[in-house]
DNA sequence: ACTTTTTGAAAGTCAAAGAAAGTCAAAGTT
DNA sequence: AACTTTGACTTTCTTTGACTTTCAAAAAGT
């Protein structure tokens, strides 16, 4: 057995069924697994994405931690498709035809819809096209995780 | 937990919901949490700073003290407050501090505090740094204009 | 008595040290 | 070829401590 599949087990083990974060420091976990700390990385980007249904937060510094926390994807299946659905490279057009379709749908109000538009807006995110909408995609995505 | 979270949580609890000022002396309070006195200096700057919604008075020599207090204002006094006190380079630890902050102050909920978040995350960026913060910061601007 | 000086008790500043986590690419496996 | 493991280097946040500034009360001078 690989040992990141070994502390993919490990984490999901602790996320449990509850809906909660679960917290720990990284190089706790990575002494308790006998390797180096950027495994952990590894491991957090290939199987706890937003698109299999995990947010994570981290802080770095003295008492830093990692946070991560398993989305109820059966809770919501409209957003989960969205965010599996979600190519990369998500235009502000296509985000807005979204977001209006999800207001319509009554899954967000008006004023989150606002938010999401704002967040997710062409000038307000200012970075050249290919990669403005790489952070947008990363931005919507998140945002939706979220809201279930 | 981190010394510096506990001493704000504590000044908090004095704080209470009251407009009061909350009085202390820097040195009792550092010999209360064990920490050099300086310590006490690094939360007031990071976390009950002007921007911040405080407001904060000190008397140096035999008898000085340190005074904090709650600046009162109306919600859309205090978004145009922060947003012309913000600084360009907004890191995330800096704006999740504020958005505790207007959670505090009634000035959103607890939903659209954790959109807020979401979208000045570092991760969820995922941008070199330089780059990072630039965004974070129009971001947290713009939202917070659309909230006015 | 009334200034002026001293002195000690605070608080302020700032940079260095410490403690985590993040990144990225090279090396190893399957 | 794709996935995993490793490690050197970077970035972020916190803690600490030496040094500075300020203030008020006591002491000293007039």
């Amino acid at each position: 057995m690989r040992l990141s599949e070994v502390i993919e087990a490990y984490i999901k083990e602790l996320l449990g069924d509850s809906d909660e974060f679960v917290e720990f420091g990284r190089n706790e976990l990575a002494e308790y697994f006998n390797c180096v700390p950027s495994q952990i990385n590894y491991v957090i980007s290939t199987r706890f994405s937003p698109e299999r249904g995990y947010y994570v937060e981290s802080r770095r510094g003295g008492g830093g931690n990692i946070k991560i926390k398993r989305v109820d994807i059966t809770k919501n299946r409209y957003i989960m498709h969205l965010i599996n659905s979600l190519e990369d490279g998500l235009s502000q057009q296509e985000a807005g035809i979204i977001i209006n379709n999800m207001v319509d749908y009554n899954v967000i109000d008006a004023q989150t819809a606002k938010l999401m538009k704002v967040a997710t807006n062409d000038k307000v995110l200012g970075l050249p096209k290919e990669l403005r909408d790489e952070v947008r995609t990363r931005i919507f995505k998140n945002i939706l995780l979220n809201l279930i």
